[in-house]
DNA sequence: GCGGAGTGTTTTCACATCGAAAACAACCTA
DNA sequence: TAGGTTGTTTTCGATGTGAAAACACTCCGC
């Protein structure tokens, strides 16, 4: 995130801590919302009123929720995104031809964010999901992102959100992490072999534009499907391949 | 959207203003948002740094955008949604077997929001996306979905949002309307003849559970493709039979 | 290199407005 | 009917907001 602002708006940071304890608590009533920013009832009555009246927000009986204004932002934003705009349909048809699940991923606020999701015949289910925010060290499309970062990017960016460790594989050293991203600039892709999550290994390859990297593209299987020892050369071309068509794409579309 | 609040929070309100301002002008300056809700040019940094600081807004160099936080939280709402929870392999579903653009729409405050969009190999791009909102008098799934609530919630809806015409075809008398919802009820699932756009058709079904009408699937294509007189008897057929499936798993479902 | 225009950021302080507290309303249970 | 719980409304004083102004920075043209 950024660093603090000189004079924030306290009651726009009340309202915002509302609906981020809308989100945790998965819609909330307004006698479990008091104390959230230190509210009485009243003043929570008055926020949710606002949100609502605009739009951010639902009552169902006395239940409060977050509405899908946020998808609408969220989808008109993600509609902006040049990387979603051009990579949605070569994430289509590397799930298509492959028959995995293919992500789509770009970096924020040192973060992944999952702009899309492409289902092959025998996609695997996840936790991930459009919108969904996840590490960059413990992935191939955040370590594909990463390795073209600025290493003092990275290094912010490691100490905000650390190293934490997901499973056995997971590289938690800073040393070490440096030393992936060198490899994976020298080949030109990123792998996951059950770094975040047991049985499941990824190939990912970064989408730069000018030098400037836009996020990643990968596709995500059970580890034996890309092939046990050594990622399958095959599998590998082919997201290779996808991101250069999409990179050039890039580079040359008609619009701005 | 609801009634007026009797204490509305109008320095919320003004963050709010400021979000759907950066919205409408994809990002913008802080000079260009100076007067929004007459903020001056010191109010207007206040709310964008307050907003950055908790990651609903980007700032690349001197312009300011809406962040991937309102897809974060978008996706997440979508995710608790039952209708996308299990209508999304559906409308997969229906999109490979008949080859279209197939819709998942809910109601929110008197319009359609685009939940999810699948398309088949030869589907048709429109400007519908995920999170986009539509009238719903004009289309397939408005019009399955109206015919389902309460008719003086329709009432209300068009009060709110008029029948604005669209196409020579596109429904802009309430007692017409009220006609074409007793059709719809009638025989189970909507129609749309180019009603909101020249040359393109839907063939939409409700989606209900205990009476409560959920939302609507629907799949949309070229007026010729769904048969230039009467609609196609065996699409409509696989669209009811789709929105049956769903229903009846929405019903049996094991999670609440 | 200099001055001036345009813009983003910071500071100050008067006054709008936010919200704690309390009263009220609506509901449920015993 | 009484008593408990919760949502909504009102009141009014403390707080936080933002207009205005000063400052800092960049980009011009000369």
């Amino acid at each position: 995130m950024a660093k603090e602002a000189n004079h924030p708006v306290r009651t726009t940071e009340k309202s915002l801590a509302l609906i981020e304890r809308l989100r945790e608590a998965d819609g909330a009533r307004i006698r479990d919302l008091v104390g959230v920013a230190e509210l009485s009832k009243g003043a929570v009555h008055n926020h949710l009123s606002t949100l609502r009246e605009h739009g951010y927000v639902t009552k169902e009986g006395e239940e409060y929720r977050l509405s899908l204004q946020f998808l609408t932002l969220g989808g008109y934003t993600r509609g902006r995104t040049p990387l979603y705009r051009y990579g949605r349909s070569k994430a289509d048809q590397l799930a298509a031809d492959t028959g995995m699940l293919t992500n789509l991923v770009t970096e924020e606020n040192g973060r992944g964010v999952y702009l899309y999701q492409a289902r092959g015949d025998y996609a695997v289910n996840l936790d991930t999901h459009v919108g969904y925010r996840i590490r960059l060290h413990y992935t191939g499309v955040g370590k594909a992102i990463l390795a073209y970062l600025d290493p003092e990017r990275v290094d912010e960016i490691v100490d905000e959100w650390g190293l934490p460790m997901e499973t056995e594989n997971t590289i938690t050293d800073r040393g070490e992490l440096h030393a992936e991203l060198d490899r994976i600039r020298a080949r030109g892709y990123a792998t996951d072999h059950e770094e975040r999550t047991e049985g499941l290994a990824c190939i990912a390859a970064p989408i730069r534009l000018d030098d400037e990297i836009l996020g990643a593209i990968s596709i995500s299987a059970p580890t034996q499907r890309l092939g046990n020892e050594g990622f399958d050369e095959e599998i590998v071309g082919e997201v290779e391949s996808t991101a250069n068509e999409l990179a050039l794409d890039l580079k040359y579309r008609y619009d701005g």
